[in-house]
DNA sequence: ACCAAGCAGATGGTATACCATTGTTCGTGT
DNA sequence: ACACGAACAATGGTATACCATCTGCTTGGT
């Protein structure tokens, strides 16, 4: 029960950094803060009513994740992706999510397949309409990531989350996705869920690497890349 | 040349937050400061002779590495690592170093070549002297961790630094080694190093795996743990 | 007219000081 | 004797201020 007196102010229940580092998060996935964008912290702390510090320690972490760079005494910038950062994080997908899936068919619980189906459910709503095609990629980031997290592997999503996956839902390389291609990325999200939860971990391994090579070849087709690096 | 007249001081031409980030991260890996030792900010800050400003960079970044853990409004602590822990660390080796070294296949270059074929010279020192075996890990590390650099691949090599892998080296679990089986691993490393030179991709890569895989058994059966999950 | 040196403003880096929170100890009342 | 609470000490969190460095512009000389 809460004490008759009243609390002084209940400053701040969650950290500042943390809000202040998921805020800048956003801005950059989110295309607010573009990439090669100059970031001044005094005047960017000012924009978050913060105060430097905990502004720098937010910048601190996005440059450890890759999202900022750091020129020692003179600015931050936030990173820019080239087609072949594209093609890097497609290939540590390739790497990772497998693996992922193949634990969380070890792990699975009731409440992460209810999870997942919904996502899956939300995302057929968006396939089929181009203009949708960004919340849909948003949408597939969310099942890859929730799979991910299934795993209960704290490294692998430590790996997950620092490799900028994200941002390929941010580009506009989906010029290369046609509807029936968003038809098919649903059916093999189905797919994945149903083996997964199938507790069949070999399948659902070769599943999800047979899902996000797909999508690899068609970026790499797409941007006529030579894969051959990977 | 340089100018005639004297510079004032040359303050610090590395970055103080980077060297006691080394600093600190050295001290974590040689035992110096031991598992679940609390770290109080203004004691360390005087030891390494920063304040605090640069020592808490440095925390952030360790805690963002896995190596330190932080409770709000408390105290930071070395963090501790469970027999589970070290499971994943293998597990999470065993899907890295295999794609590692179908990479460091593609991108060798003599000089990369030269440096491992050093390494494994100098393996070659420890191996059969049980008193020389944390040397023999360390150097076994050095040789995993240059070849994930060969890679090229940034975000695969973010994914490693930040998995912890050092500290196999600095657990007491090599009891489970016999001195044979140091001169297998020295051989295996010869051996991969050899199929690297050949730029086979897909042997190295199966190389690596089977090396992993088999420290990974020997571990699991060394602690008695069930693998299933992995 | 062009180049170089230096000056001034902007901005990142760090030290200091203060605030907030937590944990502990000591004292008081039942 | 025990339990509760209040004050204090230790320590992490943050704001402010100052220092160092870099940048760009201005000015003076060739």
């Amino acid at each position: 029960m809460k004490s008759p007196k009243e609390k002084p102010a209940e400053l701040e229940p969650v950290a500042i950094p943390y809000v202040t580092y998921s805020k800048l998060k956003d801005m950059i996935y989110q295309g607010e803060l573009a990439a090669g964008t100059r970031l001044v912290e005094r005047q960017l702390s000012q924009l978050l009513s913060v105060s430097r510090i905990p502004l720098r320690e937010a910048l601190i972490r996005l440059q450890a994740e890759g999202l900022v760079r750091s020129v020692r005494n003179t600015a931050s910038y936030v990173v820019d992706f080239s087609p072949g950062d594209l093609l890097e994080i497609y290939s540590i997908r390739r790497v990772l999510e497998p693996f992922a899936a193949r634990l969380a068919a070890k792990h699975i619980t009731p409440e992460i397949l209810r999870e997942l189906r919904q996502l899956c459910q939300k995302m057929t709503e968006f396939t089929g309409r181009p203009a949708d095609w960004p919340k849909l990629d948003e949408c597939d980031y969310e099942f890859h990531r929730t799979i991910v997290h299934a795993s209960q592997h704290s490294r692998l999503i430590r790996a997950y989350d620092m490799s900028q996956i994200r941002i390929l839902g941010r580009r506009d390389e989906y010029r290369y996705l046609q509807t029936a291609a968003t038809d098919a990325m649903a059916q093999e999200h189905n797919k994945i869920v149903d083996i997964i939860a199938s507790g069949n971990a070999d399948k659902a391994e070769k599943a999800n690497y047979d899902h996000v090579n797909a999508s690899m070849q068609g970026f790499i087709k797409s941007y006529r890349l030579k894969a051959s690096d990977l």
